[in-house]
DNA sequence: GTGGTCTAGACCACC
DNA sequence: GTGGTCTAGACCACA
């Protein structure tokens, strides 16, 4: 399954999603080495100062750290990891249900929705 | 309350979108007349360029037509209307679900998401 | 049989060519009397100040005169109505055969095509 | 020779008649770079803003496609290609056949005319 | 007044 | 440098 990207939202900030989503799931765990800028880019398909600007944002936001020389690390401080994670979560609901409240849809129906949505996959 | 655009996306998506979401809740009916490029250029407060775009859009997509010098009007053709209505929703649905599995979730665990979120608001 | 507008050209233009089309093939004859405007507007399905610039501007041209309180005629200049044959004559083949080659067809194989055309039909 | 534009139709129609023409024509072939958006806008003499539309335009005819920060290509979809060769011949064909009836020639009037055309050019 | 096209110039994301 | 979006302001065709 080839993943491709949204044509309507930046790549940087898609991939960035995609990695936080990657550390929050255990696949990276604190402390571990974040894959080189060039190995990165050629996974992603895009150009490294793509991925650059990627590890920039998560650097800013306290989610990696570097280590001169060494390369980019999840960073260890759980606490960032745990505001992530509940940050990435309730922006996902609230944002869901904004949009299903927009299309008119009740709180019943929302969750009606997602049932039959779980059945029929 | 007021509305502002996410930096992340075309603002003329997010436009659409929301009189996309208008439509469908029924604020416009089939055959209405949309808000005139300049009117709705200042409700929204951007550019009438801006609302050209949005509303060319939709009457590509078939969702609005044009009379000349009369105004944009929602299309009466209810097939394309409900079209749009099940793929909206379906994004919706789809994105929420895969974003939320990308997290680590399993089905059961966003079904307690959901209640617990409808339950804390 | 419903004949609709060219959206991409303007529409008094379009109504212009289908008169002197009209006059022309005979339909009206030099000095006869052409649509009032109210009529004109309901058959072209137009408002009717889009026949006052259609009128004005086969006046402007020399094709048709205009008796205060009378109507709108048909020129009886018999020169003019040979120039405008000779020029939409003259202009369609141009722009066919232009346009044909700009697609890479030469002189031949447009022949054939015309050909190939007349058969299909 | 100065091309100009035809003042009764967009120009940005026009640039792009003529970029399908070039690209049928076997000027730029499948997977060939388009001239970038500033290159083309001095070339035609228009503002960029109008390539830009010719070009949004093309791609979402399927016509060609584009690689962020790269540049717009030309499809390598033969398929797309053929379509578009044998709509514009048919809409040409069918438009000047159209356009010398309404002016009174009859099909065999027609032939002679364009066999005449071509003698004399 | 309404939509449609065009220009000029700016800023951004990506390579 | 390349495409994509946005603004500001102008002019035109149509009702």
């Amino acid at each position: 399954m080839e993943h491709t990207f949204d044509e309507n939202q930046p790549i940087y900030l898609q991939i960035m999603q995609r990695i936080c989503a990657s550390i929050l799931r255990g696949e990276y765990r604190p402390g571990d080495k974040l894959p080189g800028v060039i190995d990165a880019a050629m996974h992603f398909k895009v150009n490294h100062n793509t991925i650059q600007r990627v590890y920039q944002e998560l650097i800013r936001q306290g989610i990696a750290v570097t280590k001169r020389g060494e390369g980019t690390f999840v960073t260890t401080d759980a606490g960032v990891l745990d505001d992530l994670h509940r940050s990435m979560r309730a922006t996902l609901l609230e944002n869901f249900f904004l949009q299903m409240r927009q299309l008119g849809y009740s709180d019943d129906e929302i969750l009606e929705a997602i049932r039959s949505y779980l059945q029929q996959t």
